[in-house]
Parts: structure tokens; C-alpha cells; sequence
DNA sequence: CGCCTTTGGTCCGGTATCGGACGGATGGTT
DNA sequence: AACCATCCGTCCGATACCGGACCAAAGGCG
């Protein structure tokens, strides 16, 4: 299908490009499928090629010997990864994966590295990136260290539902013990408590944010830095649902 | 006292610099006096200077609204800061200060983002760097979601204790309390129990080291990986006592 | 020297979270 | 339809850590 056109991407760091800066980098853009679990890097594992997102998420996950992990952030069409290559570092200690499904495009690292060294402005862009994911890292760690599971959770459904189209989360309560390192018992009566606040919803496999005002609210300050620092440094919202529910159409009550 | 010769500088960046790329930043570098509490960098403002570290500790703490904070990273004469520079971002929001005094040279931010746009060899250095914190960071976050307040508190004396000349670190319990984000009383309690295992001894404002081979088995993983992201990525080991006590000259016990 | 601040030690009850166990519900597969 | 794997809900006792209070020791400063 050769090369894309910038109009018609949606990854936000491809379509804030210079237009001279992404014919740099759109001969070696090749679209790909990346299904559930998908590997986009490997621990200490040089990365030989990056991904630009188009749709899903994808999760950073640190872990100890041990079989101990946690994630330390996530990104979905706002973000590339791994951000190793833009560091000039090669890799890094730890899993990068997708979390929820999606495409993207892949790059040989390799053809990034060199336009990077070509291209001030496409660096600045990168760079930027890179502290924005470090902001989030930040935060994360800041969340674990000081906020209870209510409101790691409810961080978590925010920055989930920003890179999602529409309000509905498809993740097990399983598979979002292992992320915020916590039992799944607590996921599961944790998420009543939320939804007991009308904040969310919740099915087998699903959750649907309701009142995503009063989520951010609750979530305790952890949430939205990062996210404030998305926009002022690359210039666009991090979160780009179409329609949303900023508490939109009402009927949403509580808090 | 005009600029200092590559020979002298114990900064390892500095150090590790081609012959080159020191000139071309030694000119500006000003050494300066680092004082506790100084403060490097604040939440959100333009740094207009960065720093390298000669001696002492600093460290980056994020705090929400509330008040809560917790430290997500400490640097010495490994390092420098900020990074906000390196990443072409101008600020970031999280607050950086010495938090044992020391001494360092300082760059005015503009003519370090000149030099950085000059040099690929500057850049990659650097950026590497960055890469490094970010792995700090990233093992923290790792850290506080999975560790009990023992091990947490062994893998902060190490971290100390690697950017330190001796075994002596000079802390009081309700500073560690802040970094950690746990109770003055735990940190008293736990300083106990690591002191009972003989890894430690304790003062009055201060954490000997007395066993760190003991320590590092003691702290569950989190302690090493970044650092040896450290030595891989800028070729030297992190800590870099002069003399050091890997339980080294026997006579301590336990474990 | 005596005073006052800083720092460290200890006791308390309370609670958030853990770890294990088990059963019921849901949904896909043959 | 019957089966099985996955996922979710709930109960239990244990425990790590909190928040508050209080006092003792150590050190700086007049």
C-alpha cells in the first residue's frame, strides 16, 4: 500500500510533523496489525524496530526477578514506542506490549535513528515526547507511593479512556490486578465502589466510564499533569475521543 | 577561576565527554557551591541553568495539590539536571534540589541546548542519560507498588550510598519519611530492623553503611537494574567509592 | 550553664490491603 | 446440549502500615 499520507493519519506525533519531516520518515512506515499481547519491545532486548499507534493501547511494564511487575504507562495513538531509539539507547529493562488491540505503523529503528540525526525539529518533537512518557512514569510512581487503590484505579480508567474511542474499556479485572500490582479480589470490589458512584459501569470483561468529570475528581491530582504536559509540549489534547462524556447529556449523577 | 580542566572534574559525565565536546562546553561552565535544600529546579518554571553534579545528592520529588510527594529519583556525580534541557522541554513538573550539599558546575541551559545541537556525540551521551533516570524512575514506581517499606528503605541507603564518598550517609528519619512517602515512625522502626540484620548501623542524623553486599540481596531485585542500565549506557560503573565495603574486610555477620 | 529545638523511640487502636479458598456465572467449543 | 475454561463475587483471618500522642535524648544557642 506504500507509503501513508499525513492527512489521513491519526498517530498525533506523525501528524504534528513537519511535512518535510514526515516524508523523512513515510518511505519506511509499513502498517501493521498489532493484536492483544503483541510485543513491542523486550526486556534488555535491542529494539530493532519502533511503533507509531493508530489505534489501541500499549503498556510499559517493569519487572523483578521475582515474576514481581507493575506498569509504569501507557500510550495509544499519541505516542511511539519503544522510546529507546530516540534516547540513542538501544533498549531498555523492560516489556512493552499491547494491552488492548490495534494498528500502527512500524519503523526499522534504524531508518529512525538516521532521520532523527537529520532533523533538529523532528528530534525536538521526539524528545518532547520522551519527557511526556517520563512525566507519566513520574506520576505513576508518585500514585503508587501515596494514593489508595480507589484512586490508582480510577487514574488508570482515565488514561485508558483517552486513548480509547468511545467510553467502553475491554479489560479483565485479572489482567487489571496484574497492571496496578494489586489482588484481583481488590480490583473487583474496588471497581463496585466506583461503580456504586456512578462513575462507571462495569460487565464482564468491560468497563464504561460514566461521569468522566467526577472520575478525575476522585482520582486525587495524579491524574492530569501528565496529560497537561502531553499538550503543552506537543501541542495537541492527549485525549481525542470524537464525542465524549464530560458528564455530557446529564443523567449521570453522584460524586 | 576560569574553566576546569577535563583531568579534575569528578562529574562522569563531564568526564566521559570527548576532548571536544568539553571544550565546548567548558567555557561556560561556572563551578558553583550546592547547599542543602538548595534548589536545582521548580514544578513547571523555564530552567534557565543546569547543573552538574561534583558531590552531594540530589533529588527530583513530585508532589499532587494536596501536599503528598515522594521522590522519584536522586543523582550525584553520575549525573546532572535537569533533563528537562536535553529533552528540548524547558520545564517539567516535578521539583529538583540538593538534598545532601555539595558542589557542582553550572551551565546556562541556552548554552548547553547550543552545544547539544551541535554535537551527536553530546547528544548521545546525554540523552543516554536520560535514559537512565528514566529507568530509576521507572524501577521506583516499580518499587512502591511492589515492595514492603523494608526493602524499599534498603534500596534508598544503596542508592545514597552509591553517590557517596565512605560508608556515612547524613539523613535524618523524617527526611527519609518524605522520600520514601511513608510515616517518620516507620522509617525509625524499619531503620531498626535493617540495623538488627547488621546491613546498617545507625546515629543521630545518620545511616552507616555497614554491609552492602547484604543490602543489596536484602532489597528484592529493584536495586541493580538501574544501574547497570547505567554502566552500559555511559561506560562506567554508577558508584564509585574509593574505598568501599562489599562486606568486604569480613567480621559482619548475618544473612 | 540552662533553655529550646530537633530528632528519635515507643505505645496505641484503626484500616487498607493481602493471601487463600470457594462457588456461581458467563461464554465459547464440540 | 453438555462441557470446560475463564471471569467474577464474596467470605475469612492475617498483617503492613497509618495517624495520633507522648516522652527521652541530643545538640545548638543564648
Amino acid at each position: 500500500m506504500g507509503s501513508p499520507l499525513q492527512e489521513t493519519v491519526r498517530n498525533r506525533l506523525l501528524a504534528s510533523l513537519s511535512s518535510q519531516d514526515f516524508q523523512r520518515l513515510s518511505p519506511h512506515l509499513e502498517a501493521v496489525d498489532l493484536p492483544r499481547a503483541f510485543a513491542l519491545s523486550s526486556p534488555n532486548q535491542l529494539s530493532d524496530c519502533s511503533y507509531f499507534i493508530e489505534s489501541g493501547i500499549g503498556s510499559i511494564v517493569a519487572s523483578v526477578a521475582n515474576g514481581q511487575s507493575a506498569e509504569i504507562g501507557i500510550f495509544g495513538r499519541e505516542g511511539m514506542s519503544p522510546t529507546a531509539v530516540i534516547l540513542n539507547a538501544g533498549s531498555a529493562p523492560y516489556s512493552i506490549f499491547m494491552q488492548v488491540a490495534g494498528n500502527g505503523f512500524r519503523i526499522e529503528s534504524v531508518q529512525l535513528s538516521h532521520a532523527l540525526s537529520e532533523s533538529y525539529l523532528l528530534r525536538t518533537l521526539l524528545t518532547r515526547y520522551v519527557q511526556t512518557v517520563s512525566v507519566q512514569t513520574t506520576f505513576t510512581a508518585l500514585a503508587s507511593a501515596t494514593l489508595h487503590i480507589e484512586q490508582r484505579l480510577a487514574r488508570w480508567v482515565l488514561m485508558c479512556h483517552d486513548r480509547t474511542d468511545g467510553d467502553t474499556i475491554g479489560l479483565t479485572h485479572d489482567f487489571l490486578s496484574i497492571m496496578l500490582a494489586v489482588r484481583r479480589q481488590s480490583v473487583t470490589t474496588t471497581l463496585h465502589v466506583l461503580e456504586g458512584k456512578h462513575l462507571i459501569a462495569t460487565e464482564r470483561g468491560l468497563v464504561v466510564v460514566r461521569d468522566r468529570k467526577g472520575l478525575e475528581d476522585f482520582a486525587g491530582g495524579t491524574y492530569g499533569e501528565p496529560e497537561r504536559e502531553y499538550s503543552r509540549l506537543i501541542g495537541t489534547r492527549l485525549s481525542g475521543s470524537e464525542e465524549s462524556n464530560g458528564k455530557a447529556h446529564g443523567l449521570n449523577s453522584a460524586k
